[in-house]
DNA sequence: GCCAACGTTGGC
DNA sequence: GCCAACGTTGGC
């Protein structure tokens, strides 16, 4: 099965990649997705072993791709804070039965040598199409083209190297 | 803090 | 099934 490349985005005032590096074993589950499409991408099509984009949103001056993150969990499995009642991700209407919302592990990849500003995504002409650069883009899971993806690799800093460290 | 864009909800 | 109202996202 050929690896898939995506982007995830989290805030990194609420979490961000350095958070991810100092998580125990470098993990943590990407709990609290709560919309439909992202879901069906983690169900259907996110494995380990994938390798994302990690990118900052809501951060000034330093929004954009800091580095990579690859999927730690087999597959998708239900997350856990849908059932938490003082969970602000709490869903009254998912069953354990049949849960509602699932979530992956992201594992801390790759450092960028530099970050990646959303700015530089949009003015990269091969870029063009990749969806995070069009207006009003708020999936916080989106899949990636691979192009696209070596193309931010690259803009990063990363050698072929380290992308081999990581599989790809 | 503003506000455009978007997804979800719920009345009908 | 339509669509207005509402809440959220996220760039700026």
């Amino acid at each position: 099965m050929a690896k898939k490349f995506w982007l995830i985005k989290s805030e990194p005032d609420v979490f961000g990649f350095d958070d991810l590096e100092k998580c125990k074993g470098q993990t943590e589950p990407w709990d609290g997705i709560r919309n439909y499409q992202a879901r069906n991408f983690m169900r259907d099509e996110m494995r380990q072993g994938d390798v994302a984009i990690f990118y900052h949103s809501n951060a000034g001056a330093n929004v954009g791709a800091v580095g990579l993150a690859t999927v730690a969990s087999e597959k998708a499995y239900p997350d856990h804070t849908q059932f938490d009642p003082k969970s602000n991700y709490y869903d009254a209407k998912s069953t354990k039965e049949n849960p509602r919302w699932l979530m992956v592990d992201f594992k801390y990849g790759k450092p960028f040598k530099r970050l990646v500003t959303l700015k530089e995504l949009k003015e990269a002409p091969e870029l063009e199409d990749m969806l995070v650069v069009k207006r009003g883009q708020r999936l916080s899971i989106q899949p990636v083209e691979k192009a696209h993806f070596k193309a931010v690799c690259k803009m990063g800093g990363l050698s072929a190297k380290d992308l081999k460290e990581l599989g790809v």
